[in-house]
DNA sequence: AGCACGCCGACT
DNA sequence: GTCGGCGTGCTC
């Protein structure tokens, strides 16, 4: 009798054993998923981590449902990973299942209500339960979650649902039960085929002759032997050798009349195939023919790479802006695909874009598969399945979670714009470093890596000096096009000569002004979405605040709310002070969405686009402002963060940075990293494939060393620097940080309780550790939050003290008091 | 996470 | 007296 150990896309730190039934037990492999009921009523897909016999002790374990899978799902090695990340990151496996596979290969219950038509309704009932009769009546399964959502709609009527139908299950009204929900449906075609009676060339030289008077028949008919290639009886003998044929091509110029009377006299049938959305390989293309040269300075860079890479295993390719990094990558990725390997080239979300896949596609065809978070969900299972096929991609080209991909004999991973901080993911757990984790992936493979970017992390740079990387220098823009002259305006000094419109010095309108004129485009970048960042009362400075977080609320103007971009709660715009009664309430600074109003005033004639997280929800909004603004449909694009990320437009002149400030003044130790990272890539978006860009760049401290050194585009100063303060104050990549969040909704406790955390930490680590603090916003959603910093020596041994970490959250949970307290972990933090 | 169980305050 | 809120503990 054997059982297997199984994870559960739960945030559960244990495995559970279940029994195998004797029908599959055989076919159970490790990687494998599972249906198994947990608890009560829920059944989920769990992944096969372990096979073993039933062990004695275990009197009453459950038994498996169902064997989803045939083969596993999960290469060894991509189980590694995962479990390398959940020690790693301190989260469970569970979590890590969760965000590492696309949500049609979870499968998960829902409870369906189902109505009862046998149940005699002359029994008493109370109005509520009648209510939900009749709706059970209409549709007569339904899921409990849509009840839910009905119920919310029907007010007074629908109130506690649960309970109506937990009195009517008791009646018998209805009857409960749990569904699987298979989220993932294969995409199917319509295809033709002869009927069992017409497979044999007898048959169908009879049918010829019954067919005299129906040409159109006729016609259809050879049109289907010749697609199908039934040309020799043995073919039709056995209908395997007959090539499918789609009713579609078999329509083309065809009778649908004709088509329905051969149906209908039996000749021929309409059969399903499943068929993938993903491209196939079936048109692979030669690898050669797309090749663009190379520039002598790429060239010399991929040498140097090639170089590198005999002797280590990653390699920083530092390029500016517009260098033409991808064409690099292509001759790469060419070189390792000729080799028989697979390569995984990651990208922020932001920057992958149609442009940068027609880019790839025009070289490598179909051996691309795409994953993305915005594609369908449908789309990410299949290249999952190809992946696992005898015939995978040989590139994948994805965001952040492609790094779970299964891969047969990947040989070189790709990251590209290494510095961008969206490969740490936030929320929620695992929260992993897609960079990171793809350096341990292609270590576990022997592949190389390549680190591409044109402001380096400082992490990634120190590795590199330290020998640990190598490092190539690609310091020459593609064309020989110059770098943009930077002006720096100062703000405090305008705003006191009254010379400032708004958010806008006269420079910027001035360079605006004249590029419009000359018929170039601009981009402005405002690292605040929203139309103004707060409001407040002009006669006592009341301000308004979300109810669930210690936040101010942003006003939007479009959709006549204030949000809460912390937890999404919206508010409606008061008219009036609820402190003085006062009418005046105005917005207070400037979000993108305001600046996009102030540009339509002050240039009428332009034409605008917004693009920030409010105007790209859909993977089609996004694309259509980028496609616009590259086809020269708009003049100015106005943005948050998304406008810096490695974007080509060819015929931007000017860029604006409205508020630097914003940047400088976080309260990080990155923030002067992170506004040399942003700033300069901003500003490398300005006069590419074209002559010399300008960018104006606004702030209150012209005289800050970042603010030089952006002008200069001076890396090495920048790095200097930083790692100068870096070291005296002891921040990474000097040490290793992790954050300890504690979470509870009762301000008292939580504060007792980062006490008591703080006490036991110092008991182990002494002081490397720091804190408590509030953190800048110390309440979300209800909850008060507080955080510790944990430092550790770059050479301290982590595993132990990950498990010191463990053991101290383990029995600070074990007290009564601290009992619904919330604790995790950010390993890394970015 | 999601669900059942159990304990306390606000209503018939 | 019961309904229903939420805090607590468990899931092979």
């Amino acid at each position: 009798m054997k059982c297997a150990d199984v994870v559960l896309p739960l945030p559960l730190a244990e495995t559970y054993t279940y029994a195998l039934p004797a029908t599959f037990q055989e076919e159970v492999q490790v990687g494998c998923r599972l249906i198994v009921p947990f608890g009560v009523k829920k059944i989920y897909s769990a992944i096969v981590v372990a096979i073993h016999e039933v062990p004695p002790s275990s009197v009453r374990l459950k038994e498996a449902i169902e064997l989803l899978d045939e083969h596993p799902v999960l290469l060894p090695k991509q189980l590694n990973l995962w479990r390398w990340i959940a020690d790693y990151y301190l989260c469970t496996l569970g979590e890590v299942y969760k965000a590492a596979m696309p949500s049609g290969m979870k499968l998960e219950s829902e409870s369906v209500v189902v109505y009862n038509p046998d149940f005699d309704s002359s029994l008493s009932l109370t109005e509520g339960e009648r209510w939900l009769l009749t709706i059970m009546e209409e549709r007569q399964e339904q899921k409990l979650a849509d009840l839910q959502k009905i119920s919310a709609s029907a007010g007074e009527k629908g109130k506690g649902v649960l309970k109506l139908i937990k009195s009517l299950l008791a009646k018998g009204g209805v009857t409960m039960k749990e569904e699987v929900k298979r989220t993932y449906r294969p995409r199917t075609v319509n295809c033709v085929r002869l009927t069992e009676e017409f497979l044999s060339e007898e048959r169908l030289r009879l049918l010829h002759e019954e067919l005299g008077r129906s040409p159109r028949q006729q016609e259809l008919l050879s049109r289907y032997l010749t697609l199908s290639e039934a040309s020799a009886s043995l073919r039709l003998q056995n209908r395997q050798l007959l090539v499918e044929v789609e009713k579609q091509s078999l329509m083309a110029n065809q009778s649908e009349a004709a088509f329905r009377a051969l149906r209908d006299r039996g000749v021929i049938e309409v059969y399903q195939k499943e068929v993938l959305r993903v491209g196939t390989n079936a048109d692979l293309i030669s690898l050669s023919s797309q090749l663009s040269p190379l520039s002598e300075a790429q060239q010399r860079a991929k040498d140097e790479i090639d170089a590198h890479l005999r002797q280590r295993n990653v390699c920083l390719l530092h390029g500016v802006t517009s260098s033409g990094k991808t064409e690099v990558y292509i001759h790469l990725i060419r070189e390792a695909i000729e080799r028989g390997e697979q390569v995984l080239y990651l990208l922020p979300e932001i920057v992958l874009t149609a442009q940068l896949v027609e880019r790839l596609r025009k070289v490598f065809g179909e051996r691309l598969g795409v994953y993305h978070s915005k594609y369908p969900d449908a789309e990410r299972v299949e290249v999952w399945q190809k992946q696992l096929s005898a015939q995978p991609y040989d590139i994948i080209v994805g965001v952040r979670s492609s790094v779970f991909l299964p891969f047969h004999r990947l040989g070189l991973v790709i990251v590209d714009e290494e510095h961008e901080t969206s490969f740490k993911q936030q929320e929620p757990a695992p929260r992993y470093h897609a960079r990171n984790v793809a350096l341990v992936l292609a270590q576990m493979y022997g592949a190389k890596s390549i680190l591409g970017t044109a402001t380096p992390s400082l992490e990634s740079y120190y590795n590199a000096q330290q020998g640990k990387y190598g490092l190539v220098s690609l310091t020459e823009r593609y064309g020989k096009v110059r770098l943009p002259q930077i002006q720096v305006v100062d703000i405090a000094e305008q705003r006191r000569k009254k010379m400032m419109s708004g958010p806008f010095s006269p420079d910027l309108l001035k360079a605006m002004r004249e590029a419009l004129e000359r018929h170039e485009q601009i981009i402005l970048f405002q690292n605040r979405r929203g139309f103004a960042p707060q409001m407040a009362c002009h006669d006592c400075g009341w301000t308004p605040r979300c109810t669930n977080c210690d936040v101010t609320l942003t006003l939007h103007k479009g959709t006549r709310h204030m949000t809460c971009h912390y937890c999404g709660a919206t508010y409606p715009i008061p008219v009036q002070c609820p402190n003085c009664e006062s009418h005046e309430l105005h917005g207070m600074g400037y979000g993108t969405e305001r600046i996009e109003d102030n540009i339509k005033e002050i240039f009428p004639q332009a034409r605008v686009a917004r693009m920030d997280l409010d105007t790209t929800r859909s993977r089609a909004a996004y694309e259509h402002i980028i496609s616009d603004f590259q086809h020269g449909r708009t003049d100015i694009l106005v943005g948050t963060q998304m406008v810096t990320k490695g974007l080509d437009f060819e015929r931007v002149s000017v860029v604006g940075i409205l508020n630097a400030d914003t940047m400088m003044n976080m309260p990080d130790f990155r923030s002067y990293e992170r506004s040399f990272q942003m700033m300069t890539q901003v500003a490398g978006r300005a006069g590419r494939r074209n002559a010399q860009g300008l960018v104006i760049l606004q702030t209150r401290m012209p005289k800050e060393s970042v603010i030089r050194q952006i002008i200069h585009n001076d890396y090495t100063a920048l790095y200097i620097g930083q790692m100068e303060e870096r070291k005296a104050f002891n921040y990474p990549p000097f040490c290793r940080l992790i954050y300890i969040y504690l979470k509870h909704k009762d301000e008292r406790i939580i504060m007792s309780l980062a006490n008591d955390a703080a006490r036991l930490l110092r008991q182990v680590f002494g002081s490397r550790v720091l804190g408590p603090d509030s953190p800048s916003v110390s309440r979300v959603q209800q909850f008060h939050i507080r955080k510790l910093l944990l430092k550790l020596e770059l050479q301290a041994p982590l595993a132990e003290a990950r498990h010191r970490l463990r053991q101290v959250q383990s029995h600070l949970l074990a007290q009564p008091q601290y009992r619904s307290a919330l604790v995790y972990y950010d390993v890394d933090p970015v």
